[in-house]
DNA sequence: AGTCAAATCATACCAAAGTATGACCGTTTT
DNA sequence: AAAACGGTCATACTTTGGTATGATTTGACT
């Protein structure tokens, strides 16, 4: 939220009423201590401390927007989206066939790799194919990608 | 930075040997001005300011590190490499294919989307895959998502 | 004028991808 | 027990992808 010129004008006029009412606390203090022999040495403390509260509250309050967001490019990590592969069904053989279709692998190559044959990569592939709604690989990778399938 | 027990413990006594020094020029200004009848004021003056200032100069000390350093999720915007991609020589036409095999398309789709024939967008993908060292059109999209060739 | 790279197209062939269908075997669910 | 599901494999077939080779055109650079 962006501060107005009134607000800001308010705030100075607090700091004045608070120096004002602090003045009037040692007015206070100095009729009521300086009767005394060692009024002196107190007066001085107590103002001291009040004084050094006083400067320790303007300085927060004056230094507190220091809070600076920085915006830093991150990478966006990858959040597998479960509920999106549950509403479509797809098992996990299936979705590691998808991650191994979207390294660039080819269906021989996945078949080696879930040490399956050929023809299971393939029936996986088609099934998956249906389930995305996609013609090719390409399209798979691309649509499991958007949908938070895989990396 | 992470502070150390030792530095944090410097700076207390830093704030001791402060506290201790003003109390010292209090001290002066004591013998100082004591003696004269409106002394009284002037040093009561004193002190508040020196003590006020002491008070700014700790909270400042103290809440400078409130600067928040808050890392936000940026989506990460595309930045053509072009320098990668005339590297490897490839051309205008070869990166348009590309782009179009990275939206999941065949390669009849693309020859009717430049205009051109079949084979002209074989032997385009051909050169494409020999210039990224590849051998699918997979690996090619892969590739050229990691050298920021196509987003 | 000559060279070169990019872009275009073609033809032919082989490999890979994708489709269709059917079958078998465990779990899990009903 | 039967049904449903996931995973597996196979066979046969069609489509697409990729390789190899060669040819033509156009624009840029020398």
């Amino acid at each position: 939220m962006q501060k107005t010129g009134f607000s800001k004008y308010k705030e100075i006029v607090y700091y004045g009423l608070a120096l004002a009412a602090l003045l009037l606390v040692l007015r206070f203090l100095e009729i009521r201590y300086l009767v005394f022999a060692h009024g002196f040495e107190i007066y001085t403390a107590i103002s001291a401390v009040l004084f050094m509260a006083l400067g320790i509250w303007l300085a927060i309050k004056l230094f507190k927007p220091k809070t600076i967001v920085v915006e830093k490019e991150k990478p966006l990590e990858f959040n597998f989206d479960a509920s999106a592969c549950e509403a479509m069904g797809i098992s996990k053989r299936e979705l590691e066939v998808l991650q191994l279709m979207a390294q660039g692998l080819s269906n021989g190559e996945i078949a080696e790799r879930l040490f399956v044959s050929l023809p299971t990569v393939k029936t996986h592939g088609a099934r998956l194919f249906e389930k995305l709604d996609v013609k090719r690989r390409t399209q798979a990778v691309e649509k499991g990608k958007r949908l938070r399938l895989i990396p």
